[in-house]
DNA sequence: TTAATATATGAACAGTTATTCATATATTGA
DNA sequence: TCAATATATGAATAACTGTTCATATATTAA
């Protein structure tokens, strides 16, 4: 392989390689991203923003099933982007922490769309 | 639906769904995560944080095919993640703009990774 | 123009995932 | 304990996605 810059891409390659997260890192990496790639995820996690709710309140606010929900909520709770509590005969959801806001509205600011 | 904290779920509820992203907004974001979804495609990321390279190059530093990186790397530039720029036989790969890198340092230490 | 090199891409297959439907579990009030 | 309510979950199906293989396109040097 011959390119102008050869040297440069040679050592960048090098350096990329020997700094590589380990497989099982950037595993985990993608499993939270992959929690964030759906759009009916996306959807509890920006109604999530405007505050806790219960699953009958997210499935108001975000329409669709309530098992579809649920389901959606599971992942989301298993990749840490959400927690959950028990409330009497409800669990209420909210966002895990300030970092997935931080992610949401980098994004957001990414696809110059506003939230 | 009776919970203890009714009012306020409602009142979060009817927020998030006033001010819900619109369906094509939503669509947008959850593409850009899922590009960084996947473990090799991940890969590609971290390594151009050490610099733009040719694919030639992002080849070697992560491993896999030449036809499944490039693959990839259409993915990720169809995605806003990468750009490209040819320079003579070779096409030089790097990281969008800053939100990338941010992005993937947020989600980082989210997942108590170094990088 | 031709050969060589770098990169891209279409088709096919295997693996993954979101939704639906039916049902199970857990909590509360009577 | 029983009925009602809130939430979770297993199975099945349809849609999607990553990789491989073969091949196409684009650039350069001769």
């Amino acid at each position: 392989m011959v390119c102008d810059h050869e040297n440069e891409h040679a050592m960048a390659a090098r350096r990329a390689a020997e700094n590589m997260p380990g497989t099982e890192e950037i595993a985990r990496v993608a499993e939270s991203f992959k929690a964030l790639s759906e759009s009916s995820r996306l959807k509890i996690l920006f109604a999530l923003r405007h505050g806790e709710m219960c699953v009958y309140h997210i499935v108001e606010a975000v329409g669709g099933t309530q098992s579809a929900v649920s389901h959606q909520l599971r992942i989301l709770k298993g990749a840490g982007i959400v927690k959950a509590r028990r409330d009497g005969q409800n669990i209420v959801y909210s966002l895990a922490d300030e970092h997935v806001v931080a992610v949401l509205e980098l994004a957001c600011t990414h696809q110059k769309c506003k939230i």
